[in-house]
DNA sequence: TTTGTTTTGGGACGATCGTTCAGGTAGTTT
DNA sequence: AAACTACCTGAACGATCGTCCCAAAACAAA
């Protein structure tokens, strides 16, 4: 019987939670592209061999890091649609504002988001936990229409993706009308 | 007064599209992860040095890739549009079809395309020709309702950036109703 | 303590990378 | 013809890459 858990492992699962967030700090920073052993190992101030001894490839890595990446950005939404619940039915004014604030000071990691989506496109492994937050907004929300619910799904992933590219992130002001438009029934 | 092309520029040209042309498949193959000096090399059929002198740098040889390719996505899109016009106002139709074509046969070009986003949300120089296609549409196209038109172009981005981590391409008849609803005015 | 297991980290190896350079070829101009 | 320009390409350099190896350290079980 073992009561306590093992120091060594403790500390090993303590360096691998660490080396995933200086990936993802990476991944936010430079991209999928600037990610080595060595730049993530230089962020986690650890040695470079520590990121290979963690990840058994730079592959599983990557992997890794995007996957735990998909999990917060799941249970964000999770508490994003509790929270609008708990403050009535102005939805489009919630989320006008959590768009703004992905593609103005969070804007890093919605690139991140994104570059987890075109991998996910080429690796099969990675499309669940791409799809979970779509899979959290479809089993919490109540959809009386299938097809709206489709496309107000369709036209956030629209809205971000568009707003990556404008020169100057769009307010919460602009984005409104059109998130409003998104979810008014007809 | 030179009436006939240097013929040294000509080849030179020439061979400088060849180079873009074979990037742009591996991009759709590998990714813009997959781009080096030799691959883009190999697959145009020319000595690793060819690559180099005709494009000063490797981030070079991306950019002039990633626009040639929205330049011919902006003149599909200008195309499209003028024979769904001819052919009266089935336009959900057509656009169905189109998106079940981007995420089936040409599923690989359409990776390649986000990847010019993403590449596009990083390098501000690349944002003009990822908003072509935008740009092009918005010209073309009446809009009467400013706030609706800007749903749909989100909803065909996101229709198909989330169909491109679908286990199997969603087929045009999928893909009607959700057309069909962006389109329909209210 | 001794023995076994897990983590740590310095060092290095071979591969591949972007890029440069110099000599050679083909085409144009004078 | 010669001079000039533009393109081509084999070879190579230095840098960086992923990954492996092995000894030391930390910790657990005996």
């Amino acid at each position: 019987m073992k009561l306590q858990v093992d120091g060594r492992k403790a500390r090993g699962e303590k360096r691998r939670a660490e080396i995933i967030e200086a990936t993802l700090r990476v991944i936010e920073r430079d991209g999928v592209a600037g990610v080595t052993h060595r730049t993530v190992a230089a962020e986690a101030g650890v040695p470079t061999t520590s990121t290979t001894y963690h990840f058994s490839s730079l592959d599983d890595l990557l992997v890794a890091t995007l996957i735990s990446c998909a999990r917060d950005m799941a249970t964000e939404v999770y508490w994003m649609i509790d929270r609008a619940r708990s403050r009535g039915s102005r939805g489009a004014e919630e989320v006008a504002g959590l768009l703004a604030e992905a593609l103005g000071p969070r804007r890093g990691r919605t690139m991140a988001e994104y570059e987890l989506y075109l991998l996910a496109a080429r690796k099969p492994e990675l499309r669940p936990a791409a799809r979970r937050w779509l899979d959290v907004l479809t089993s919490m929300v109540r959809h009386d229409d299938e097809v709206a619910f489709r496309v107000f799904l369709a036209g956030i992933d629209g809205l971000l993706i568009q707003g990556l590219i404008d020169d100057e992130p769009p307010s919460a002001d602009e984005l409104r009308p059109v998130v409003d438009y998104l979810l008014k029934p007809r």
